[in-house]
Formats: C-alpha cells, structure tokens, sequence
DNA sequence: ATTGATAATTCCAAATTATGGATTAATCCT
DNA sequence: AGGATTAATCCATAATTTGGAATTATCAAT
C-alpha cells in the first residue's frame, strides 16, 4: 500500500467503525487489508493512530486530529472529481473558445450563437474570426468552423454544410469585356484572387472541366473575401465567390453569374473540435448547436 | 493509474512544465506514464486540461483552474504527513498518557515527571494512577509502571529496578507476638493482606524458603498498598511491604523488619509501552526517562 | 517537397504491487 | 477453562503499473 490517499480514505472508515472488522465491511476489502493500511499510515506518520489488541481498537488523540484532517482533505479531492454531475447536466457553464471565417461567422454563425447565449446564461464565448488553420491557435480553440479541408486527423470534423461557388462580374465588367462563353475567354480578362492564409499564396482558379490558364496576374489580390467582393461589386475583376457572398448580389442584379456549368465543385463546411481526451458537455453542445445550424442554413 | 492523488501530483508538474516530456525528466517517469495519469485524469473529470499535439501542449482554461486547485490539495497532504519532522525533533510536543502505581508514582514519579515538564513545556501529561493492568484502560495509555510481571508480550517493557520485600510489624505487635524466629512462627500471629485488583483476590504470602501457610485470615484486607501500611504500623498486623514503602519506618523505629532471610525475592518494576506500530518521538522521550529515573532511582 | 528530429501516444510483456485465504496469536465472554 | 471473535502475518495469486518498441504527428531544415 504506497497510496497515500487510499490510506487515508480507509483510516477515516475505521476511525469512524468500531473495529477494523466492521471497517473492512463497509469497505468491502478484506481485514487484512485494513490491517496493512493503518499500519503503514502510522508508520508513515511516525504515530500510533490507534491503541489496539485484538478485541479492542480505540483511537488514539493523534489519531482523532489525524481523522478530523483527512475527512476534511478527502472531501476536498472528491469535490475536486466532482464537478460536472450536478452542475453542468442541470445548467451549462463555462467558456467555449470558438474560432470561424470572419464573414460565415459573422453572417449566419453570430446571430445564431447570440440566441444560444440567450438561453444558456452560464456559457461565455471567446470567438476568433480566421480562416488560418494555425495550430498554436486553433489549438487553443475547442471549437473550429472552416471552409475547405483538411488533414487533420487529430479533430473531429463534421461537414456541417457546403459552399459553392459562382464565377461572377459585375455588369459594368460584362459590358467591357463581353460575356465569356468559355473558360478560354475567361483567360483573357481581369480576374480578383484571394490568398490562402495558410500558404501565403494565392488559391487557384478551378473550374469543372478546366485548369487554371489565366494569361495575366490578377487585377486584384486580398486576403479578405469581403475586400474581393468589394473589388467584383467594383467591377475590378472576374472574381470566384462563395455563394452567401455573392448570392443576393445576384439577385439584386448587382452581380451576374457566368460559366454556370464551370464553376467548382463546392467546397464543404466543416466543424470541427480536438479529438484528444474527453469533451465538456458544454463543448460538446456547442458543437452540435453549431452542426444544427449550419446543417439547416440556406447559406443565401 | 488508479491513484486520484499521484495523478494530480504529476499533472501539478505538467502544468509546471512546457511539455510532457520535461514533465517525465521532473518526475523521473517516463513519457508513457505522464500521458497516461493525464489522460485518466481527463476522463475522471470530463474535461480536457491539455490542448496538445506532438509537438506542443498549452494547458486550458480548465487545466489551469485545475492545477491552482490540484496545488492546495497536495500541500495539504503532504502537510499531513509531515509534522513530526522539524517540530518534534527541537520540541517534544503533545499530551503522553501514562498510568502507574499510586505509591511508587506519587513518591518517585511525579516528581521527576514535574522536573520533566519544566524542561519541555510542550509536553502535557495524563498520568493514571493505578496498579491494574486492565486493558481497556492501560491499551489507552502511551506508557505505563508496574510493579510484578506480566505475560502480556504486545508490550515492549523495561525492567527498570525492583523492589525488594521485607516483613515488618510494628514495635507493639511485636511485644505483643515476640520475634517470630521461624516461618511457622509467623503464621500463628496476625497478618494483613493486599487485594490484587486484577484477580480481585489477596496477593499470596511468599518466602524465600517455604509457601504460604498461615493459619488464620488474615486481620486486616485492603487493595491500597498506602492503606496496609498503615494498619501494619498501627500494629494489626505483620505485613510483607515493598522497600520504598516501609524503609523509612524502619530507620526511623516504628517498623521493624523480622524474618530478613525468608523475604520473599523481589519484584520487577516495568516500564512498558504498547509495542504495535511506531512510537512518537515524545513518548519514546518519556519512555527513556522513566526508565532513567526508575533506574537510578534508589528506592528508600 | 523531402528528410530528420522530436514529442505524444499505443501496445505489450515484464516487474511491481495489492489482495485475500490460511494460519497464528491474543483476548474477551460465558 | 473453553469457545468465539479479532488482529496480524505469511504467502501464492491476481491485479496494476511500468517502460521499451513501434507508431503517428508535427516542426524545422535542407
């Protein structure tokens, strides 16, 4: 017996049983283990904790302080086990680190996650708007949303919903250049790119049936969706725009889709939380909130 | 890893540590058991305390609340398991319970026992005067004298000096009966007896050479040794008292000693203590004086 | 991109530790 | 004095813990 804390929790049993027999069988161990317990409990302490023969076991003075302390110290590490019984099953609580693309977020996922707040008066949230898949600060996230894929198998990721995607112009573009009936015509005109924070580079154009065959740079290059739409609402360039950017532009007729049948295949989007170790329910029903609304979300 | 309290231990240090890996050079466990006590710990708890990959870990939210509690826990343990180390070796502290023989004690002890306290005023006492050897009282006792012997080998006893018999009688009885020259002399005359508290009978009459024999009962029966004494010096009876109790009667004339030849041979004065489990360092402290002084001690 | 290095994890066999039956010893009660 | 009950000890067995070997993931450097 080197635990110093099964020690304890059977010293307090017998202190509180007549004999080390009654102790063992509200213990349900043997005697002989009750036995071993006390008495490398008190040769670890240097004490006698007990004045015992074999008919009769009192407590020792030292024996009652030693009782009174460990009670109070058994009762603070089971505490310490405790917490999310009661709690947490009856009222959420607790701070839930999420991190999302800044204009999904803040379009469909901020509203959402304001009227959980509403209901869950105990849940704080810290959100990071990004699409960058750093891991020294993802890592720090129990929640992820982001568009694409990835690697990572150390999450678990649910493709909540997809992005897809329309080639679009604005119709001041479309007047200059003409509408490109191909992708070859496409080539030849300005284009917008976004980069790909994770890379540093650009994402490539792609399309259904073609590679990316663009004759000149970019016209226009950010790291901000919101800044490339502003630049295709402005007639800068063709831009490849996901579909809550874009869609209601076009149906303001501010926009105009083009190569309908080209345009790439959608990207999923994904939720996602670490894999490692066991979730708080609070996490964990974030997380499902989160699936439930971008699962039943017309993204447009 | 089934050990609440060694979990927490090595997690304290995780979160101590930038990584698992320092964590095991600390603990001097290998990696594999750092992993395992945290991940136990996080399922024990339903909470993650680590966001962690291979290659980095930051505790979280949780973990850090975890560790400041984890940290009181621990101190408190180990403070329980401690005390007897800077304390008690530059000052005796605590109560020591001892029980010994009324006259003897009184006479001998309780002075010494007094210059004791003097020199340790940590040290309280409890003393019991008595000479039963009843369990039920002396099992509570830290130490405990008496005088004769006892089979009772849960003891580890000391024998410390021994007191020496002599037959007296009072100078009346004495005029009264003549000088009893031979043993069947004496078992004409009167005598007087002490009860044995642990038998509840009276102390039979020995000599060195012959048994028992008196004819009549005896004229006078108590079960306080003090109480004897003082029939015998008002001449009731001739009586076979311990040295310390009537040599100064003697010396002074108002006892006298017959039969020196046929005193029965002398007793054991112990010095013992409960032997299960260890001895606190104050009642081995007193244990050893007792001893000292019981030894030194010359009893008349 | 590929490679090398290192951290965390998992698996598994070996070492360690804990457990309770059988036995012994002590002591209370009738 | 004998019967009954408890504590302690011994020891073979069972359970747990441990770290080496292999695996996976990640970062850094070429």
């Amino acid at each position: 017996m080197q635990n110093q804390l099964e020690m304890l929790r059977i010293f307090k049993v017998v202190a509180e049983s007549a004999n080390f027999k009654e102790a063992s069988v509200r213990l349900g161990v043997s005697p002989q283990s009750v036995t071993r317990a006390i008495k490398e409990l008190e040769e670890l302490l240097g004490e006698p904790l007990f004045y015992r023969s074999t008919r009769n076991t009192t407590i020792t003075e030292f024996g009652k302080q030693m009782a009174q302390k460990s009670e109070g110290v058994i009762d603070q590490i089971d505490a310490l086990f405790k917490p999310n019984k009661s709690a947490s099953s009856q009222r959420l609580e607790g701070l839930v680190k999420i991190t999302m693309p800044n204009s999904l977020g803040q379009q469909y996922l901020l509203p959402a996650l304001n009227d959980f707040l509403k209901e869950h008066p105990g849940i704080q949230f810290d959100l990071r708007f990004s699409n960058l898949i750093d891991n020294v600060v993802a890592d720090q996230m129990d929640i992820g949303v982001r568009v694409g894929f990835f690697s990572n198998n150390r999450n678990v990721a649910r493709r909540a919903n997809e992005m897809r995607f329309h080639i679009v112009g604005s119709p001041e573009l479309i007047a200059k250049t003409g509408v490109p009936n191909k992708v070859d015509d496409l080539f030849q005109m300005p284009y917008t790119g976004l980069i790909d924070l994770n890379t540093g580079r650009m994402w490539p154009w792609s399309f259904a049936n073609a590679s990316d065959g663009f004759s000149t740079p970019p016209a226009f290059v950010t790291d901000d969706p919101e800044a490339e739409l502003t630049a295709v609402l402005a007639g800068i360039g063709y831009g490849q725009l996901g579909d809550f950017l874009c869609e209601k532009y076009i149906r303001d007729g501010k926009l105009m889709a083009v190569l309908p049948e080209q345009a790439p295949s959608p990207w999923g989007i994904y939720v996602y939380r670490p894999q490692r170790g066991p979730v708080a329910e609070r996490v964990r029903v974030v997380f499902d909130y989160l699936v439930k609304v971008l699962s039943g979300t017309i993204l447009y």
